[in-house]
RNA sequence: GGAGCUGUCGUCUAGUGGUUUAGGACACGUGCCUGUCACGCACGAGGUCGCGGGUUCGAAUCCCGUCAGCUCCGCCA
């Protein structure tokens, strides 16, 4: 049976029982025959058969036919001939059961229908702007303008509920484990780095303006020096970024955090967590504890720091044989101690002179300076473009390191390791999707260790940090903070499913001295160290106990667990790339006076009202 | 900030310089129909081809610009 409806999950039906209600539609069975009732909800469907009418009537729990024949009862009849798609109608009448060659058994209720000895219209509705039963073939922008209606699809009833069931057994979850949930302001302070703020302005502070929050961080430490020992929060962060098909502007974290805790303590509460939600809301069971492989691994076995683990095709380091090379690429790149990466694909006779080109423009996209291709054609020839740079041992190396033989593909990258990497990362990603590599049932997880504290900022000029200024350096590698910054690691771990990255944590510093030197590194004065994080920095030195935490992103989380491609789905009403709502039509200008009344004056903006007038 | 793709009745689409008066399907309206369940049948209404400009005897079609949506790079402590 094709149950579109299965996300009503142990619902105690009789709960809906209302004045206007005694039963929901998905609920009857054929042990309910001969029984009167009263049902209400939206026409999915009406058939006019000339005497005799069928109504479909739908409501979140499923779908069940009322009839109406002209026969029997006139009234009701011509009550059911003026009815239309989408009216919301309360129905009263007898269950009945349907003669054997009338039963849907497509229907989970087919085996019976209600005879109406009643109908009345609750509401009428408009003709639709789209039909909800072909909604996944209706352009986004109408889902986003029509929300309403969109969302009262079984497929946007179930991504939703499946989110309240995350949350729930989130709730649960933490509840057992010791936390308690606090609520932190969402006025919150701007702070430099990161993201781009939201900012809000003070009317009550002329020129001042608050930010929403990025996340909670700084908030739950502070509650963790305030001797709660363990709380969690499922917050709104709000980051103002160029959006994906993954990221919004706002978006929701299961933010938590815990005192006198290490690494493992974390890691394996979260493993606890994901094992509930997968088991309770999917049934599936997850095997922990969850690989877990160093950030320097990741990067130089898949690519990425958010490795798909579904599909092997893994980077290999050929540096070495091109130590003699002839090949001004490569000695270069040698000469300045970076290194050559090569991805090897099988059996890639198919591959055209595009498909090469196509590869050379996608490492460059990521930033490589280019890609060199070598294509194993019959009697072991290389076809390649720098075929003629190779020295015969270098092509015998190749061809016995990678075992190599006809229709055989290498693609090589020189750069710095983490552009060559990088690069060769995103081709993989490309392959494993092109060449259905990936079982996409599958839900593999990975914990992502061992990160740098900072990276070194090229456009700005300074060190930034990997995760945020809060993460605590790697005992072992403190020492090494300010003589040779970028070989310290940091307390950071990533948990990362099917390559993408569903969270991210760390154990914090709870040394104030550790913290001031942190904020040395990044170039931070004493001013602005003051400005931004003195309250921070004097909560610092009241007492703070050892604690870290971590945050997951929920909608990618529930995103992943539905199997679908955008958060857009798992979100209720979400925003398009450019920000906007189609639904409310914001955000959109104000009057002058509420101007005024923020001490805001508009400047450098052409065309205000012009924008967005469309449809 | 950048690249690519897309935009034709309410919806999904056909149409790549000339019988196109822009075609079809679904939805919608009217009528017929007593067992359908994506009901069926007949008839009908519905489109300044996103917007602006250009090329051309002639533009939905080619060119430029612009707006919107999507995907991606940059960005996202």
């Amino acid at each position: 049976m094709n149950d579109k409806y299965e996300y009503i999950k142990n619902i105690d039906f009789t709960r809906f029982k209302t004045g206007l209600r005694t039963v929901l539609c998905g609920e009857l069975r054929n042990d309910s025959v001969g029984t009167d009732i009263k049902v209400c909800g939206w026409v999915n469907r009406r058939r006019d058969h000339g005497k005799l009418i069928f109504i479909d009537l739908r409501d979140f729990s499923g779908i069940i036919q009322v009839v109406t024949d002209s026969n029997i009862n006139e009234a009701v009849y011509n009550i059911a001939k003026d009815i239309r798609t989408e009216y919301i109608v309360a129905v009263e009448g007898k269950v009945s059961a349907r003669t054997p060659e009338t039963i849907n058994r497509d229907l989970p209720t087919g085996e019976i229908e209600i005879k109406a000895d009643k109908i009345s219209v609750l509401s009428q509705s408009k003709t639709p702007p789209f039909m909800l039963d072909s909604r996944d073939r209706v352009d986004e922008m109408a889902r986003l303008k029509y929300r309403y209606i969109d969302l009262r699809t079984a497929e946007m009833q179930s991504n939703i509920r499946l989110r309240h069931e995350v949350t729930t057994l989130t709730r649960n979850y933490l509840n057992e484990n010791g936390f308690i949930e606090v609520e932190t302001p969402i006025l919150a302070k701007s702070t430099p780095e990161g993201a781009r703020d939201f900012l809000v302005p003070s009317r009550l502070n002329p020129g001042n303006f608050y930010a929403l929050p990025q996340s909670p961080q700084l908030f739950k430490q502070i509650l963790m020096f305030s001797g709660f020992d363990r709380i969690y929060q499922i917050a709104r962060c709000f980051r103002d970024e160029d959006l994906r098909a993954d990221r919004q502007p706002e978006f929701t974290q299961i933010d938590l955090e815990m005192s006198f805790v290490g690494m493992d303590d974390v890691i394996s509460l979260i493993e606890g967590l994901l094992q509930k939600l997968f088991k309770k809301a999917l049934d599936l069971n997850l095997n922990t504890p969850f690989q877990r492989l160093s950030w320097k691994k990741s990067m130089e076995k898949f690519g990425s720091d958010k490795p798909d683990l579904r599909f092997g095709l893994e980077i290999h380091d050929i540096t070495e044989i091109f130590s003699r090379s002839q090949f001004n690429i490569f000695i270069n790149v040698i000469n300045k101690g970076h290194c050559i990466k090569c991805l090897k694909i099988e059996d890639a006779g198919d591959f055209t002179r595009k498909d090469m080109d196509n590869f050379v423009d996608m490492a460059k996209k990521y930033g490589a300076g280019g890609l060199i291709w070598i294509k194993v054609e019959n009697n072991n020839q290389f076809n390649s473009p720098v075929a003629k740079f190779l020295l015969p041992d270098e092509k015998e190396k190749l061809k016995d390191i990678f075992s190599l033989k006809e229709n055989d593909l290498l693609l090589i990258v020189a750069d710095d390791f983490y552009k060559a990497c990088y690069s060769l990362g995103a081709i993989r990603s490309y392959l494993g999707k092109k060449l259905n590599l990936i079982d996409e049932e599958g839900f593999i997880f990975a914990w992502v260790v061992d990160f740098p504290l900072f990276e070194w900022d090229e456009q700005e000029k300074h060190f930034s940090p990997v995760h945020h200024p809060f993460t605590s350096p790697s005992a072992d590698t403190l020492e090494f903070l300010e003589k040779d910054t970028l070989k310290v690691n940091s307390l950071a771990y990533d948990i990362v499913l099917n390559g993408a990255e569903i969270g991210g944590g760390s154990i914090r510093i709870n040394d104030i001295e550790v913290q001031r030197r942190i904020f040395k590194i990044l170039g931070f004065d004493d001013k602005r160290i003051e400005e931004n994080f003195g309250f921070f920095l004097r909560s610092l030195e009241h007492g703070a106990p050892p604690h870290g935490g971590i945050a997951l992103g929920m909608d990618r989380l529930i995103m992943l667990m539905a199997g679908l491609e955008s958060i857009r789905e798992v979100i209720a009403f979400p925003k398009t790339q450019s920000a906007y709502c189609m639904m409310t039509e914001s955000p959109s200008p104000v009057t002058e006076l509420q101007l005024q009344e923020v001490f805001i004056k508009l400047s450098g903006i052409k065309n205000i009202h012009d924008k967005k007038v469309k449809s």
